[in-house]
DNA sequence: AAGCGAAGTTTACAATGTCAACATCGAGGG
DNA sequence: CCCTCGATGTTGACATTGTAAACTTCGCTT
């Protein structure tokens, strides 16, 4: 497998931004070979330093991890913002296009998704990922929250119900995708039905 | 911390039945430490054995890990199969029986349910899981089509979508509340809501 | 110019999965 | 009845990993 390591400058003993290189290489393994695969030391052999190097710049592997949650919670958060932006463009209600958005993120970025979401090891006290997340769950909120101008403002339960119903539909969706769950009904779908076609049906108003 | 170690009897060269005992114990670990505490090792302590006993009847962790999740899902599809039986008895729709039950076992067996849909280590090519699997499949696919005698039946598309609909919605519902993420909105809940009354929201007809 | 502290390295240790060689024991065939 | 043979356990070993401690290098400040 990978295990790539480039290295054609002689080695300074200073590296000279580690911490970015360190993250870079880890999104790299992650995506590559998976969650799991994310090592210290591998993170360490992929950027050509000794394996205790990374102490410096995360303590442990648990901070590694964190921080680089974090960058994926800040891109998520944009994605689901550039989804709103786009949805209010077009006139389109906010719940598709947000769903989309969440869905082709756990999709491009399975390993980043997989980190943010289903690792065990993240930190959530760092105050880092702690405001990554929020940034996510404004925008979540913000695009769940697009509602046309009709009737009456919904009870407090129904409010929070309808955000959750919301999240959990397409956190639930991508999941499954990610985990193979949905493989047997996807190639069981009608021709020319694929994916996309069955989140559509899923977030349409008939469905919701 | 537990490492419950319980061993009066002076201890045979051969157990009597390990395997049974294995999984015992590493449900045990599962439940009390999480997924990830579940090491080989720490089970063949748990019930008193060298540390490669194990190998012997799983023949690796991930051996252990699947058939434990195995057991798991056979315990899911009865749950569910007896949330769909209870619904038919009391004339109550199918999906919020199948939805209190999905999230009811996620909540009552969280490292159960962690370990069947959160762990990169199952092994779904092992026949006894592949067969726990789809009886559990099966379940939730009778819970979830129970409909009313209404109208015409829907296309295959939206047929899918409707089911993956339902397992998306309570799926995402569990890993959330699960994952703590719906800690903040549960604890803005009006006074008397709760995670229950949210989730009966959620799943009422108003919201599907 | 000096040296101080951040950034890297080396060494070491405990835990784990896994393999190989060996020990024990019970059941079934002579 | 015994005896052997295969399943079940044990011991020992090895590579990998996280992590800590002691040491080294080097850029920046005073």
């Amino acid at each position: 497998m990978g295990e790539i390591r480039v290295r054609e400058v002689p080695r300074r003993y200073h590296h000279g931004d580690l911490r970015a290189a360190l993250l870079e290489a880890a999104e790299e393994i992650i995506e590559r070979d998976g969650v799991q695969a994310l090592t210290l030391r591998a993170a360490a052999r992929a950027v050509g330093v000794s394996h205790a190097a990374p102490a410096n710049h995360f303590g442990d592997l648990t901070g590694l991890l964190s921080e680089l949650a974090a960058i994926g919670y800040r891109r998520f958060a944009h994605a689901l913002q550039a989804a709103k932006s786009s949805a209010e463009g077009s006139g389109e209600r906010g719940a598709p296009a947000m769903g989309r958005a969440y869905v082709n993120f756990a999709r491009q970025q399975a390993g980043m998704f997989a980190l943010m979401f289903r690792s065990e090891r993240l930190d959530m006290s760092r105050p880092s990922l702690r405001a990554a997340i929020d940034e996510a769950r404004q925008a979540l909120r913000d695009a769940a929250s697009m509602r046309p101008k009709d009737a009456a403002p919904p009870s407090p339960l129904a409010r929070a119900a309808e955000a959750v119903a919301l999240w959990s539909l397409v956190h639930g969706f991508a999941t499954l995708l990610l985990d193979g769950r949905l493989d047997g009904i996807l190639s069981a779908l009608p021709a020319g039905d694929d994916v996309d076609t069955l989140l559509a049906a899923i977030l349409a108003p008939r469905h919701r």
